[in-house]
DNA sequence: TCCTTTATTTTTGAATTCAAAATGGTCAAT
DNA sequence: ATTGACCATTTTGAATTCAAAAATAAAGGA
């Protein structure tokens, strides 16, 4: 169906970055780069907007949704709630082939972190967060946790990792795993929590939101190019 | 704008009943009750399937949502977690005007359980958790909340409360009110996922009721026939 | 020169139209 | 009588069209 290929497209592009959060949307434009027809396109739109990934404005179109420090904050409280419930649910029934790949899934995030190659650490990290998610076999949760995430990540293209931040990062998820594999719910829901209170920290300190407009205006040449 | 308005009313008629669980939705029909075209009732369509509410069959039209056992636990281990978390924010943040608005609606519930009068028992105990909700200060939280706790309402229309139950639930009510008035987030937090734990045993043990589907009936009339 | 006002163009919102897929019904064949 | 093929009708998916609102450009006056 070109409906969810559409809007699969267009989320892809804001989480991306290929538009810019900001960035005024062109329905015409983006018909002309997708090769559809505005009604599929504003359907899409409608859709990422009750996402909270497009902002419509009455009579004034849609625009990548910028968020405010204040939404950020938002989003990353709700992540570690949804995380620390996953969790706990994933505690109680993860199987053991799971938590093998998830300390499969730890390992290589160490070797990266040797190596010094921050892109891979992040895959894996990642990876591992959403193994968890996924763990607690709650497709709801899954959904939830997948729309905020997607949110985050949209808004901190690069993160500034200090090297005894980051060693702090790996010695929790040293702590996570160990948790899981006593299936120690409380205690694995208590260390999420912590963790990503750091990475909030870490994320809202490094000063995500410029509120100039250059950004805005880069936006419109990028679309037009 | 017309698209939000549609949003709106049709939302409203699935969580009312007026349509209910598994039914078919026939555009043209609901067209034709709205008095709009098709146009902008698909882009609602579309928004609500990615709300969860309707479910999209590929050139096979849409019909609303019903939700299997399964999918019910899973909202309410979600509404479980999202109110926890609520509970600990609210605790660092609420106002003592807050407060008092919730040990207001708090009494009155108390005093509709006097009166065994279920439905405005029901109307304060919601606006209790609401207020909690609210009282977190996450925007973001919030949706999500609401989100999930729509789509709870809209599966179980009437819950039959034991009286037993309905004390146990009432203790527990004074109990987050005290926690509250504490400021103890982890007791709150605690508190709120045991109460709703008991609230989920009670609609999944009653086997929150299904509304027959037509085409399921008009399949079942056809055999008898 | 600058600001206001008006006309033109562009862009959005929603209805209509068109094509493709599915549904329902009829009729022949076994 | 039941099954299966074929055609008509309905319904969906997407493009196009039309109207209204906003943005832009232009002209006139202080």
């Amino acid at each position: 169906m070109l409906h969810e290929e559409v809007v699969g497209r267009v989320r892809a592009m804001l989480l991306e970055g290929e538009i810019p959060p900001g960035a005024r949307i062109p329905e015409r434009d983006l018909c002309e780069k997708l090769q559809i027809s505005r009604t599929p396109l504003r359907e899409a739109l409608k859709v990422l907007a009750a996402e909270g990934l497009v902002q419509l404005l009455p009579n004034r179109g849609s625009r990548a949704a910028k968020l405010t420090d204040k939404d950020m904050r938002d989003l990353f409280e709700v992540c570690q709630g949804l995380e620390a419930l996953a969790g706990e649910l994933a505690c109680e029934r993860i199987t053991d082939a799971e938590i093998a790949a998830v300390a499969a899934a730890h390992a290589a995030m160490a070797q990266h972190y040797q190596d010094n190659d921050l892109l891979q650490y992040y895959r894996c990290n990642r990876a591992i967060h959403e193994a968890i998610v996924t763990a607690a076999g709650n497709p709801v949760l899954s959904g939830l946790y997948e729309s905020v995430t997607a949110r985050i990540r949209r808004a901190r293209y690069v993160t500034p990792m200090t090297p005894p931040r980051w060693e702090l990062a790996l010695q929790e998820h040293e702590a996570i795993l160990n948790a899981l594999r006593r299936r120690d719910a409380l205690g694995l829901a208590h260390i999420l929590r912590t963790h990503l209170r750091h990475k909030r920290e870490e994320v809202l300190q490094a000063g995500f939101a410029e509120t100039e407009n250059p950004g805005v205006a880069r936006a419109q040449l990028r679309l037009q190019a």
